[in-house]
DNA sequence: ATGCACATGAGAATGATTTGCAAGAAGAAA
DNA sequence: TTTCTTCTTGCAAATCATTCTCATGTGCAT
């Protein structure tokens, strides 16, 4: 598994800017590492669990905090669902969400960005930080 | 105040498609014409409260999800805090949030439109509706 | 090996939003 | 208008995701 480079990667992160890499946070540090989609704190208890059995969903909310401060998660809050949870080892992306299906598709567009940034600038702001996401539905499908 | 024609408009609208008009959704609906700013459930529970004290908090949401059922009105999810509304009158348009401030200013890209329809349309998707929200802070403004 | 600051588990607390239910009104029809 | 059916409402209790409290456990610098 190659994963293994990011899960090294993410912890020696952590321990740089001091933080404690507990047995919990390692497991929850392992499953993000591996997760090909994008869990919510649910899904990686289950997952976690499955590494550590003592990790509690108190934990997986606390790591995940902790995660997301030190720049190793990013949090994704779409409309009536749970917030899911990605590594920020790939480059920045935003997202389309298959209304029918729930899945996430990721993409990226330099133009946007930079549209993004033109725009604020000419309101007299400086971007920290957005949100794109486009509920899409597959083509050709009509339901 | 020329914000009767908008109730008006709101209300004909409603009735076309069937829904009651009410009491406390006539206070509901001429609040939310009035509405210069973006509040939320509880804001609009106090200004209804105002027009007919016995508006209730369920109704309120329960309202607000007809009006939006019923394009009326639109729900915006915004990080960290309660939905915000506001009517839909307006054409469409994204927002910049203050992070200082928690103001919301509105703006609009018909090239960011477009791009995300052609981003989507190459993954094989069509967009049935999207959030851009913009997370920024006033330049020139260490703090 | 030790100690202290920080992390954890379990469960209670929170806050926004929804819901069950009995009572109250829209509004189409008579 | 009066009636009748159906949709609404208020209230309180229920949900749901997420956070917090607190007593106990444990990284890790020394």
């Amino acid at each position: 598994m190659a994963d293994v480079e990011h899960y090294k990667a993410m912890e020696a992160a952590l321990r740089e800017r001091g933080v404690r890499i507990t047995r919990q946070r390692q497991a929850i540090l392992s499953v993000l590492s591996e997760a090909r989609d994008h869990p919510d704190a649910n899904e990686l208890l289950i997952r976690a669990s499955a590494i550590d059995p003592s990790v509690s969903l108190s934990t997986i909310y606390r790591t995940l905090t902790v995660l997301e401060e030190n720049g190793v998660v990013q949090r994704l809050n779409f409309e009536g669902v749970p917030a899911k949870f990605e590594t920020t080892d790939a480059p920045h992306h935003d997202h389309i969400i298959d209304v029918e299906t729930g899945d996430v598709i990721e993409f990226r567009s330099d133009k946007i960005e930079k549209l993004q940034a033109e725009i604020a600038a000419e309101l007299g702001y400086e971007i920290v930080h957005h949100r794109l996401d486009l509920y899409a539905k597959r083509l050709g499908k009509t339901k």
